[in-house]
DNA sequence: GTTCCTGCAAAAGCTTTGCAGAAGA
DNA sequence: TCTTCTGCAAAGCTTTTGCAGGAAC
């Protein structure tokens, strides 16, 4: 379950992310914190120890590690996005009450969400290869 | 796969909602149209027949509609909630391309949500009951 | 007649953009 | 040195709220 920061750290180099300060906070954040924090949470975390760091700094990052794939955004209700730094298949659960929770759940409402690509995007990429 | 609109006027009144003109509008255009509109989506596709229709009376109904349980709410990505009044358990599939899609889909990423109540949220309902 | 609904305008909240100074490579 | 990043201020979007007139029951 846990990630290997250094792994994160080698990553972001592949894709020619360069490793900033409070860059290398905010994975630290996300690592330590498997709850899909928001943008104001992890800007509320990390404000004690680097008190100059702005949102549009987290945002900034947030959006780069997303299009290196090394966190996905979840958006289920709320309007307000939750970064995942955990990218492989796991459910997601929330508790109607008291908006926390993990196992067992009496559940109300499930759904699935698949993303990648349609037959026909799919086929017109092979026309495009070949 | 067709809803009963007409089960679905029963279950406003049930609700005790009251039956306007626009509200049977929005009903109709989720009825006829499943691919979890947008409000801006709603908005347009029935600009024509109800000119005067706005924005706020949309959100108004959908909440309205969300709060009795008939419309369910999906905001995967793009910060822009979607309206689906199917609330059986479906599969939600998006293709990366061309933003469509439904069968024979080469999977990138898979999410599963569920929502309900948790262990804890569960006992202290029961103590309220007894 | 009473209650709830509509829709305009304004506000609220999350996210992005522009840009000048700072930091990384 | 050159490129990229930071963070402030402002703008852009979606959604909510306040409220007066109107419609539903």
């Amino acid at each position: 379950m846990k990630t290997n920061l250094e792994g994160i750290t080698n990553k972001l180099k592949d894709n020619n992310i360069r490793l900033s300060h409070q860059r290398l906070k905010v994975l630290e954040y996300l690592d330590r914190h498997r709850i899909h924090p928001t943008v104001e949470q992890i800007y509320h975390g990390l404000n004690e120890e680097i008190p100059t760091l702005s949102k549009t700094t987290i945002y900034n990052t947030l959006n780069k590690l997303i299009e290196a794939g090394l966190v996905k955004v979840i958006t289920i209700e709320d309007n307000e996005a939750r970064y995942d730094i955990n990218t492989d298949f796991h459910g997601h659960f929330k508790c109607r009450t008291c908006e926390k929770g993990l196992d067992g759940f009496r559940i109300y409402t499930r759904d699935m969400y698949f993303s990648g690509i349609c037959p026909r995007c799919s086929e017109q990429e092979k026309c495009k290869d070949s």
